[in-house]
DNA sequence: AAGTCGGGGAG
DNA sequence: CTCCCAGACTT
């Protein structure tokens, strides 16, 4: 197969096709802002463009530098990071922030293996702004150039697992060799698989690799990359105190490891596999139990959340605090937190 | 090698 | 409903 032709079509697709997004649009002195770049990077692990596109300029006008988000306050960058899910990564870019101040003078470091040291950055993250930014000759490797490289070879190979990885970051080693600009070719390469080689529906007449594609001559590109084992979730209950005083709600922060971790929520109950009883969940607050709003079910990669709502009279604050809703939201809360915060101040 | 960590859009 | 997303980190 010619590493250098297919990373020259792609290279040149991109060049002609690539979206319009804000974090491209950062060019100073013919190169990307690295510290913007550095944050979309964060904000894009295991999330769509469409979801980041809500959250990263609020984030960027609140954060517009390196030393500006390592002095802000971790409920701060927090509250910004609201609703993006995966809150260890808000967590990690504000401590790389500050590595960078610490570490670096407050300048994001252009190699691989500085940048590999800050909190948060894994190899993908570290090959992309190596090639992005510094247009240095890494490779990336993530779900989308994982899924194009397994089309493009036919190989059996299910995604999430070590030895597709082991395979893809190889093959993409050696298409980076071959290519013109690897961070054009790297970026090509996720845009194919975002836009184009897609995991269901391949819109392979778009594609200008289609020629050397494997799969496709096999009829194989809806079948390629064989589907990851599914993930078995399971159940938990949460038992939820809501305490009211005027127009705040009773909240604290969630421990620091596990769901939700670090971010504001009122308190609750936790149980596995049964619901916890409204005495258990008084008991939380030394209050009386009534009936609350209506509990609903909040679903994650891992986990099936129920949760029971329940008013408490008399609750007590404790290492806790009160919190108007618009407070609330202005603190690093989860979207079915806000959404509790929400019945419980309404009516 | 497997598990954990969110939330939403697409099919 | 199921699947997957510009992954990283822990065990």
């Amino acid at each position: 197969m010619n590493s250098a032709e297919i990373a020259r079509a792609t290279e040149a697709w991109f060049l002609e096709h690539q979206r319009d997004l804000p974090w491209r649009r950062t060019v100073t002195e013919g190169r990307r802002d690295p510290y913007t770049s550095l944050v979309s990077e964060f904000m894009l692990q295991q999330t769509q463009v469409s979801r980041v596109l809500e959250k990263f300029g609020p984030f960027i006008q609140r954060f517009p530098d390196v030393r500006t988000l390592a002095g802000a306050s971790e409920d701060d960058v927090l509250a910004h990071w609201s609703g993006l899910g995966y809150y260890s990564r808000a967590r990690r870019l504000h401590s790389a922030a500050r590595a960078i101040v610490e570490r670096h003078d407050g300048v994001v470091p252009s190699d691989v293996q500085s940048l590999r040291a800050l909190p948060g950055v894994g190899r993908y993250t570290a090959g992309a702004i190596a090639s992005m930014v510094f247009r240095q000759r890494e490779a990336v490797v993530d779900g989308n150039v994982q899924r194009v490289l397994v089309r493009l070879h036919a190989k059996e190979l299910r995604l999430g697992v070590p030895e597709t990885d082991r395979w893809a970051w190889k093959i993409a080693q050696g298409l980076v060799e071959a290519c013109g600009q690897p961070g054009v070719l790297n970026e090509g390469l996720i845009e194919l698989g975002a836009t184009v080689c897609t995991p269901k529906g391949p819109k392979c007449t778009d594609c200008p690799v289609s020629a050397w594609c494997a799969a496709k001559r096999d009829g194989l590109q809806e079948e390629l990359p064989r589907p990851k084992p599914r993930a078995k979730r399971r159940e938990v209950w949460h038992g939820v105190a809501i305490v009211v005083e005027g127009d705040r709600v009773l909240l604290e922060r969630r421990p620091e490891t596990g769901l939700w971790a670090g971010l504001w929520a009122p308190p609750a109950v936790e149980r596995e596999d049964h619901p916890p009883t409204p005495e258990e969940v008084s008991a939380v607050v030394g209050g009386t139990t009534s009936s609350g709003p209506e509990g609903f079910t909040h679903e994650t990669t891992h986990r099936i959340v129920r949760f029971n709502l329940y008013r408490v009279e008399g609750g007590q604050a404790g290492d806790r605090g009160w919190f108007s809703l618009r407070q609330a939201l202005a603190l690093g809360i989860s979207k079915a937190h806000a959404r509790i915060v929400r019945l419980a101040l309404e009516a």
